[in-house]
DNA sequence: GATGAATGAGTCTTCATTCAT
DNA sequence: GATGAATGAAGACTCATTCAT
């Protein structure tokens, strides 16, 4: 529920490799806050202790408070978006199938690593006011999954991959929200769900 | 992610009229700031002001403020729970498919009703610490599910029923935050994942 | 050299007679440190110490510490603002030479009651982003002049005016400053310098 | 309204070129700072920043910020004080007429060279703790004017030099912050006052 | 019971100053 | 000497909760 014009971006990309560690400190220790308790336990003192430097530091690097939440944002849906993209772009002369099972491997595993992480980003896209850049890295996704099913001649690909990222996204929180961690398993079933939409 | 022990219930359920209307004109208020403005600002003090009464006034009723969040999701939560128990109470004589399409009914129109405050309402309950009741009330639904894909003899009822939660869940949610409006629309999309996947 | 929107007006106006003393509390705290320590030792905390109230109440009728200082040069201004329209208005059929003596006690009194918040203020003034009323205010006071330079046949009395009251100022400030302390002293060498400008 | 010791002089005088370059750079810069966005924006880092130096090297000239806002006074005020004198020795076998039309062009041209940054000077001399010998300078200047009035034999010297110091400034101020810039009316004007109060 | 004034712990953020490189 | 990353004390402001009237 975005409303006004918070600063959402970082001050300055750190140059140095010290300041370098300084930056990922900070996004870390917010990661752990975040996954740990919550998003209204994220405060700057708190981050900043955790990541073992001063608010000062912090504030070196981040302007505010929801900046560093954004960029743990952009950074996290970076990664998923960068396997999605390899897998749509690898499975191009691959069967529908093949890539399919791809893009559910990269998802399952993207939320597997740090389940409380991942269901706690995605609060945090929700309560953010985030930027058109950090919303069209989730875009992307459906787009690529779009591109996919087109290559494959599904019809009406546009509504099919908007519902498919949606319903794995659904069965892959709840799993990940159950404490589930056999991937396979999650994998399978999702898996199911997908191909059944599409049969 | 539920971390202490607030207190977590109204103080009182109201008896009389009057005691009754208070007390459900601060959950409405509550309801419309939340979905207006997000969780970050729903504060007491606004809650009571927009309900038409004193701080003391609302504090008679809830102990804390998250007891008027956890008080309405539980309202919210037991609506839904209500559609789907008399679905599957009214369905066991029913084919299958009737009775998802009147799940799938239930769950759609609860979801478009209030979309932000549905949306909003999700985001409460992964950030406040819920108690049994409130969380069984979420299993209650898996759980009719359950029975009903176990009537008609659907394979492993347990796995299913829960996939079939959290993927319509999925693609409500997402349609809702995309600020859709045609519930026959996305009744089609629903039923065609969960019909797929039981296939 | 004002530049931003801060806001610089009460919240709200006590009603209440427990209200009133809390809001002139808070403004005579301020005063008091504004004339002792100066501007920059002004901050919400120390007001509300001095003021016996807490930080919360304070922020109850003020939304920043601007909005203190502000209705402190309010304040003020209005009380010589009220002496000024009294004294033209009382001079309407007296010569000029009496009229202006009357408004020279007014400045030279008001000036000296309490020379350093006199001298405080000014700076507030100049520092503060004020509004267009309390702007006025001091505007006030320039127009009296002229009007009854006009009432008596002056030449040019907007140019004279302007410096009348500049040259007062001037002098009137100096003297608070210096911590002198003898108002017919005052009186009479700034009667010296605006009969001799008028001459 | 000076309150503690803070040291209030720079560390060292520059001795070689490029070191005086960066002094005066220092100086420039918050002298720049002070008059586009006034007193509370003048922070070391910003001035560092602007003046194209790092805050290290800042440190190496003055020890603290305010000894570079004293640097600040001292400089603007030694220059007009230079101005003052060398008009009074020059004046000392002229007529008086003549000498104080001097003075005033040096004290008008002074404030309307750059009138945002002589207010703001003013305010700063108010604010700051500054030494004996800073506040000596304004009074070199009273002492010139009275050496002055005393060589033309005006009674009463003293009071009269600080009485016409003083509403001098009043009206150039008030000049300077109204955004005048024709220097010759403002003199004409100062000019009226001063030889109104002597006559 | 109702009111709303009062409380103060808790957060965010800034900025003068230091110091390792 | 110069640099700029790091520090942390200080100050503005919010809001859940209490309690005198």
């Amino acid at each position: 529920m975005p409303k006004d014009q918070t600063a959402i971006h970082p001050r300055k990309r750190p140059r140095q490799a010290r300041a370098a560690a300084t930056f990922d400190a900070i996004l870390e220790a917010a990661a752990r806050i975040l996954e740990k308790d919550g998003f209204d336990s994220v405060n700057t003192n708190a981050v900043a202790e955790l990541a073992g430097v001063s608010v000062g530091s912090l504030y070196q690097y981040f302007p505010t408070k929801e900046s560093i939440l954004a960029e743990l944002v952009r950074f996290y849906r970076n990664v998923l978006k960068e396997k999605v993209e390899s897998a749509v772009a690898w499975g191009m002369d691959k069967t529908l199938e093949e890539t399919i099972d791809l893009l559910l491997d990269a998802a399952v595993s993207h939320q597997l690593e740090r389940p409380e992480l991942a269901l706690a980003l995605e609060q945090v896209e929700s309560i953010l006011p985030l930027d058109k850049e950090t919303l069209a890295l989730t875009q992307t996704m459906v787009d690529n999954v779009e591109m996919l099913l087109s290559a494959h001649n599904v019809s009406n690909p546009g509504e099919a991959s908007r519902d498919i990222v949606a319903l794995v996204r659904g069965i892959v929180d709840a799993a990940g929200l159950a404490k589930e961690v056999d991937q396979a398993a999650i994998h399978r079933r999702v898996r199911r769900a997908v191909f059944g939409y599409l049969a």
